[in-house]
DNA sequence: TCGCTTGATGTAACCGGTTACATCGCGCAC
DNA sequence: GTGCGCGATGTAACCGGTTACATCAAGCGA
């Protein structure tokens, strides 16, 4: 166990009190360049005695390196958030990284110019900022920082991207609802200007117009409350909905809740999806139907990107990530029905 | 809008291309001191045509602060730390502070000894180590570094602390569990060696002895699948037991969740409670009985002590702050009981 | 014995800011 | 006309590390 700091000393402190020069302590504690063993020891133990350790800040400032990165995230509220989080942390740890958290709180021009007091505070950034244009986004950065875009939207020539194929899973979803039977869809969308929203919509349409249905769309903002609004206002007008998908999966939730709430069978009467697999989408019941990213995998990804960028060795290319279907009990299809809840919960226990 | 960067510039390139020294553009650039007006306009016309951005890293160096605060987690899983870090990045973001994050993934000793690579990066830390005694802790701190300990165990003299009465808040949920006619109680706890955990299992005692009722302990560790776990062991024993308290939500919903799948009545025939109130406690079905904690605002207070602290001005007191009980419906008297589910649903939603 | 190589150590410049202190120039009072 | 004070600006030290380069001593061959 290493002894507690009696003080802030420093490298010079170390170099006098073990009659060295700061070079040689320096060496010493990096292992670095060649010291003779026994003066290492007992450079060793003189730091240790007065408790020394190295000002990251400094050394930060010599080797122009900080061993940390910036995570920009437009927000931190559910499930997605954290489980990103998570699995950059992760990754983070292992490479022995340090996590710097930045979050937008959706004002994207406070937000960006934020971005530039980055400089000389982490060696590369992660940013997943959906309602800010790729280009807008890089033209803020100070010159030559290494970036990592998260579903971004617009073009950025040599840089590293990981995306979610939003319209692939979209379709692959509003297929599966039609496929087993549904015929009236309503889709529920994320904020105005989202890019991973309007691909979801461009997926849910198109998966429509090759069916030749309709599809009614209803505005929502990613929260569980905007979810549940959508579910009240297909309550108000009542008019036969045998489907809603939602654009992520705490809308889909709330949803779910409000229709269950005011005794709308789910799925016996209505199906229920959504998208990113959050934790949550299998803990409730009738478990969550949706595409799944495996969320804390593609956070990790990106980090691990970020690392290849910053080492300097990385082809800069665009990496599409497909989400899978998983269809739980939210969207069984109505002929294979029995009894309503409990019998649902069953299947996924 | 500002300027991209064109270039990595550093304040001297700024001086020479303005034709002035390097401490009239600092001085221009902070709006420190007192400079001619035009000067100062010349000077940011310059800086903001070469891009320059100030090297957050040297200026921390030579002001010794670096605007950055270390928070310090066990883990990341599940709703309570997403939570509270949220809380925690407000309260930061209002006060132009940064946010590095440390998850020690339970591995107590590398993970205080990692507390000493703070030095210089960190402003101070809000560390929550339910795992790790106060003591051990300070001793691995670097000297003099500013600290708000959140919810550990042992004494921290001098050191601000905020703690959460687990004792009470657990006890108050024993006692609403008695009031409401159960008798059989379960307590299943969170992970040995954990502070919150022990206190809430003492709290559940208190009740019981109180009410000269038996409690029935079985061991978790603060996950969903403990929990659950947890609740097929009862299911196998099979001996009438009417009430759940788990030491935290996720456990509660883990356990209500397995006992549901398998058709075991929540709240008719068992009710079920838990701690922390996370947003999901509300959200599932039947929504959670808890003990609340407004985990996002416990979060910024941490932060705002933590702030005090490295101002210089705080009464290094401990904050106790109770729980108070929520009542949903998974606890539900069952004298009120009409049908299962659906009618459950409606009430709060 | 001397010169040269080689390995260990010390000296000081540097990273990029801030700021105490020195300097400079100007206006005003004598 | 001089001296003084004062505000604006410049110089250089400093924050605490790293490291290129200089230095020095030891070892070895001629």
């Amino acid at each position: 166990m290493a002894e507690a700091p009696k003080s802030n000393a420093t490298i010079r402190d170390v170099a006098r009190a073990a009659g060295v020069s700061v070079a040689s302590v320096s060496r010493a504690l990096n292992g670095l360049a060649t010291i003779r063993p026994e003066l290492r020891r007992q450079i060793e133990d003189v730091a240790a005695q007065l408790g020394y350790v190295p000002h990251a800040g400094a050394r930060h400032l010599s080797l122009s390196r900080s061993g940390t990165i910036g995570v920009v995230l437009p927000d931190l509220h559910g499930e997605f958030y954290s489980e990103l989080l998570r699995g950059m942390d992760n990754e983070a740890s292992v490479r022995g990284l340090h996590l710097m958290l930045m979050v937008m709180h959706g004002e994207a021009a406070r937000g960006v110019t934020a971005l530039q007091t980055m400089r000389g505070r982490v060696d590369g950034l992660v940013v997943m900022a959906p309602h800010v244009p790729a280009g807008e986004l890089l033209a803020h950065l100070p010159a030559g920082m290494p970036v990592v875009l998260l579903n971004g939207s617009g073009a950025a020539p040599g840089r590293a991207r990981l995306r979610l194929d939003n319209h692939a899973g979209a379709q692959a979803l509003v297929e599966h609802l039609i496929a087993s039977g549904r015929r009236a869809l309503v889709h529920v969308t994320g904020p105005e200007g989202n890019v991973d929203a309007e691909e979801r919509l461009a997926g849910a349409r198109a998966a429509c117009a090759r069916a030749a249905l309709p599809l009614r769309v209803i505005r929502g903002d990613f929260t569980q409350g905007s979810g549940a609004r959508a579910a009240e206002q297909l309550l108000r007008d009542g008019d036969g909905v045998d489907a809603i998908f939602a654009a992520n999966d705490m809308m889909a939730i709330g949803a779910m809740m409000r229709l269950r709430g005011d005794g709308v069978p789910v799925p016996e009467q209505v199906a229920i999806a959504g998208f990113d697999d959050i934790p949550l989408a299998q803990l409730i019941s009738p478990s969550l139907t949706t595409a799944s990213i495996d969320i804390a995998d593609f956070g990790g990804s990106a980090v691990a990107r970020l690392a290849q960028v910053i080492a300097g060795n990385d082809d800069a290319a665009l990496e599409q990530r497909r989400p899978v279907l998983v269809v739980r009990q939210s969207t069984r299809s109505n002929s294979s029905t029995t009894t309503p809840a409990d019998r649902a919960d069953r299947e996924e226990a």
